[in-house]
DNA sequence: CGCTAGTAGTTGATGGTTCAACCAAAGGTA
DNA sequence: TACCTTTGGTTGAACCATCAACTACTAGCG
């Protein structure tokens, strides 16, 4: 336990809360293009983003937890509101009884096909139009070393490598 | 408005993902963390932050919003909860009467500097500790290159005055 | 002075995200 | 089989951020 962390120096203070305000600021902005030029949240549209682009158009759910990076509890709550709106419907998984297939459905499809270009336009317009190829793939590179490491020293941080489960 | 806009390529479509998730990820950790080891939530953290490097301790409510990035409205609600828990007060601002200063108050700077240094070890452990110094100012380079674009192009983006934005 | 436009801040409603608790099915082991 | 653990998913509460509407004050201009 550190008793006393030195401070974030000028460098690592601009690295900072630049990462955290570009981020803000870029989400805020598409939110509100997206809801003034469609009828779709943003959660909404990363959802019928990730099915549409899928080839048989059904993914089980916890797969979809995964591809989205969300948790289950959100996936759950998120697909109750798309269903009652016609976008998308469960489905039993035969495989696995637990399970549940979500689907996108043709009023789903048509709505992401009406929302996709004014999105990916906007998109391009504040993000990927400002840097070069070779950026991209540096900042590509840099985020990814973030997931990376988060994925490799999961949550409850007390265990350490070779230590897998906690010893009760 | 273009009819059909071109999809993300794969370099593009990297670059987008590992930007909106690995924001994601860092600050659910963190927000995990801070929650764990002090009684601030991420925002009572940010503020508090902000208010004890201040000189004085004392910050007009709409420089609190520019320093922060915040809504006014977002602020509002946030210095209510503060100031019920004692950890900041608002005082009337001699100078304009509309206006409101919002000050730290003992219990608020025992509250931070509790926090900080766990905090900080967090931030350093998850995310500067993953980057060289030139890839600090190179990932802050590229974060305020979209700051500073979403400035210049403020929200309804109908046309600027003189600029030959799109021509809708 | 009186009018108007703009600025500072508050409020209540709304919708989104996380958490903890829960249920039900699956898989392993004896 | 019985038991226990893990996994997949749902629910409701709590919390947080945004928006639109509103009050109050300021400042510019005739």
């Amino acid at each position: 336990m550190p008793p006393e962390a030195r401070w974030l120096d000028p460098r690592e203070d601009r690295a900072w809360r630049s990462f955290m305000h570009a981020h803000h600021q870029l989400a805020l902005r598409l939110r509100r293009h997206l809801v003034q030029d469609s009828e779709l949240s943003e959660a909404d549209y990363e959802m019928l983003a990730v099915l549409s682009e899928h080839p048989t158009e059904r993914i089980p759910a916890q797969d979809l937890c995964a591809l989205l990076q969300w948790e289950k509890s959100r996936l759950s709550h998120q697909v109750r509101g798309m269903e009652k709106r016609g976008l998308i419907v469960r489905q039993p998984n035969l495989a696995d009884a637990r399970s549940v297939v979500v689907c996108l459905l043709p009023a789903g499809r048509r709505a992401i096909e009406d929302a996709a270009p004014q999105h990916v336009h906007n998109v391009r317009r504040h993000f990927i139009d400002l840097f070069t190829p070779a950026e991209l793939d540096t900042l590509a590179a840099l985020n990814e070393r973030v997931l990376r490491h988060l994925a490799e020293a999961p949550f409850p941080e007390q265990s350490t490598p070779d230590d897998p489960e906690l010893p009760r």
